[in-house]
DNA sequence: TCTGGGGTCCTAGGACCC
DNA sequence: TCTGGGGTCCTAGGACCC
C-alpha cells in the first residue's frame, strides 16, 4: 500500500526561534526581517553561521560561512549567539502538535520530523493534512515550517526543500521529472561536496541526469553509495519513519580549544572533564561503553583519531578517563599544537556484562579490584546527582590532584576571556 | 579575524584463525 | 620450501547529515 508522508521543516529554525524569545523579552526588532545570524563565538574559535534571515541569505551567506565571511559579504550584519535550551522548548512544542495528527513521529533533527500519515488521514487529503499543519504552526507557535507532501521519507523531504519559506509542496511519482531532475545534482539529499564533484566530471550536472545515468556503473565507481543515489534521484525509498526513540549508538564530546595546546599534561586535563561528561550522558542512558575513542584536530585541520576496545563494557568516569589518557599519549607527537580534542564511547551494549568475559575474567578478577569499582561506581552515583541538582559546571573527579587541574584549566579559560575583553 | 559540535554509516586494510 | 582463501574482529579515516 501507497504510503502516506509529511516532512515537517522549521525555517531558519534557531533564528526564528531566537527572534521569538527577544519578542517575548521586549525587543523592539523581529531579527528574522533584518539582515542578522545566530553564530558562534569568534573569540572561543567557534566563529560559524549557524542560521540566517531572508535578508542574510539575500547578501549570499551560507550555513556554516565564517562569520568574518558573512561580514565581508553584508555589511551591518547583526550576530546573535545561540540558545539551545530555547531551541529544545520550541522543538518540543513543535512535536507535541505534531503528535495530534500521528504518533508515528520521527525526530530527524531538532528542527525536522517525519510523519507517517498512512491510517491517519480520517477521509481528508495528505495535502489538507500538510496545509492544515504548516497554518496551525504559524498560528499557535509563532514560527513558520514547510511541510513535504510525498509518498516516502526521500520525497517528502526533498518537497519540504522547495521554495522558502511558509509553503507547502507536493513530490509524488508523476512530479519527480519536472519538480526534481532539474535541479543541480547537489540538492539531492546525501549528495554533498566530495561527490558531487567526482559527478561533475562525468557529466552528470542535474538530479535528471543522475537518475538516467547507469546503476551498474555508479555501483562499481561509488559502491552502496552509488545505488543509494541512483534510487533517490528515481524518487525511491523504501526506509520507514522511525517513530521509537532509538538507543545511541555513540556519545562524545568535543573543544575547540580557545587557544593551541601543545602540552601532553594539559590535553590531559581537558580529556579529564570531557570524560566526566560522557561518563555523565553515558550513565544517564543507562548504557556502557565497550570502545574509547580520541579525536585530536591539530592546528592545521589534520584530524586524527584513535580508539581502544575494552576488555569489558564500563560505564565509569574514571576507566574511561583512564583508557582516554592511554589512547592520547600513544596518538599525540609531541610539541604538536592541538586545537580541538574529543573523546567518544561507542559500541554501546545495554548491560554491563559482556558475555564472554562474565566466566573468565569477573571471576579471576580481585576483590580488591571489585571493591574498587564499587567505590567508583558509588562516586559516579553521588556526582551524578551533584549534577543533575546544580549542573555540571564546576563538579569534577574527587581527587585531589584531579580538582586542583580542573581549577587550573578554568582559570586558563579565564584569563582567555580576559584577554579578549 | 578563517574553518562548531553532535551524530550515523561505510570502507579498506591488517591480524588472526581455520 | 612455497603457497591458499574464507571469515571475523579491530582500527583509522572518510563522507554525509543537521
Amino acid at each position: 500500500m501507497e504510503r502516506q508522508i509529511l516532512h515537517v521543516d522549521v525555517n531558519n529554525a534557531f533564528l526564528s526561534w531566537t527572534a521569538l524569545e527577544m519578542l517575548k523579552n521586549g525587543s523592539k526588532i523581529d531579527i528574522r526581517e533584518i539582515p542578522a545570524i545566530i553564530g558562534g563565538d569568534e573569540s572561543k574559535r567557534s566563529g560559524i553561521v549557524l542560521a540566517k534571515s531572508m535578508k542574510a541569505k539575500e547578501c549570499g551567506i551560507k550555513t556554516a560561512d565564517t562569520i568574518y565571511q558573512a561580514k565581508m559579504k553584508c555589511p551591518g550584519l547583526k550576530i546573535f549567539p545561540s540558545n539551545f535550551k530555547i531551541y529544545k522548548e520550541n522543538s518540543n512544542k513543535l512535536y507535541n502538535l505534531l503528535l495530534q495528527y500521528t504518533d508515528k513521529i520521527e525526530r530527524f533533527s531538532i528542527d525536522e520530523c517525519f510523519l507517517d500519515m498512512t491510517n491517519y488521514l480520517m477521509n481528508d487529503t495528505l495535502l489538507n493534512k500538510g496545509k492544515e499543519i504548516n497554518k496551525r504552526v504559524k498560528e499557535e507557535l509563532g514560527f513558520t515550517v514547510n511541510v513535504g507532501v510525498a509518498h516516502n521519507k526521500l520525497l517528502a523531504k526533498m518537497a519540504s526543500d522547495f521554495t522558502k519559506p511558509d509553503r507547502v509542496h507536493t513530490l509524488w511519482e508523476e512530479e519527480i521529472p519536472t519538480k526534481m531532475w532539474n535541479l543541480p545534482v547537489s540538492e539531492l539529499f546525501m549528495l554533498g561536496k566530495r561527490t558531487v564533484p567526482k559527478l561533475y566530471n562525468m557529466q552528470i550536472k542535474t538530479i535528471g541526469d543522475l537518475a538516467k545515468s547507469n546503476k551498474e556503473m555508479l555501483a562499481k565507481k561509488f559502491g552502496k553509495h552509488g545505488i543509494m543515489m541512483w534510487e533517490y534521484a528515481n524518487g525511491i525509498d523504501n526506509s520507514e519513519v522511525k517513530y521509537k526513540p532509538e538507543k545511541p549508538k555513540g556519545i562524545g564530546n568535543s573543544i575547540t580549544l580557545p587557544q593551541d595546546i601543545s602540552e601532553i599534561e594539559k590535553l590531559e586535563e581537558i580529556l579529564l572533564s570531557i570524560a566526566d561528561q560522557v561518563g555523565y550522558r553515558l550513565r544517564k542512558e543507562k548504557m556502557y561503553a565497550n570502545v574509547i575513542n580520541v579525536q585530536l584536530r591539530t592546528k592545521n585541520f589534520i584530524d586524527t583519531s584513535h580508539q581502544k576496545k575494552l576488555p569489558a563494557p564500563t560505564s565509569s568516569t574514571k576507566e574511561i578517563y583512564k583508557t582516554a589518557k592511554e589512547i592520547l599519549k600513544e596518538m599525540y607527537r609531541k610539541g604538536t599544537p592541538i586545537r580541538l580534542i574529543g573523546l567518544r564511547v561507542d559500541n554501546l551494549t545495554e548491560t554491563e556484562q559482556n558475555q564472554k568475559q562474565i566466566s573468565l575474567f569477573d571471576n579471576l578478577e580481585s576483590t580488591e579490584n571489585q571493591k574498587d569499582k564499587e567505590k567508583q561506581k558509588k562516586l559516579d552515583e553521588t556526582l551524578d546527582k551533584i549534577k543533575e541538582k546544580y549542573g555540571d559546571n564546576l563538579i569534577t573527579r574527587a581527587g585531589k590532584m584531579q580538582v586542583e587541574d580542573f581549577v587550573k584549566f578554568k582559570k586558563y579559560e579565564i584569563k582567555k576571556e580576559d584577554k579578549k575583553g
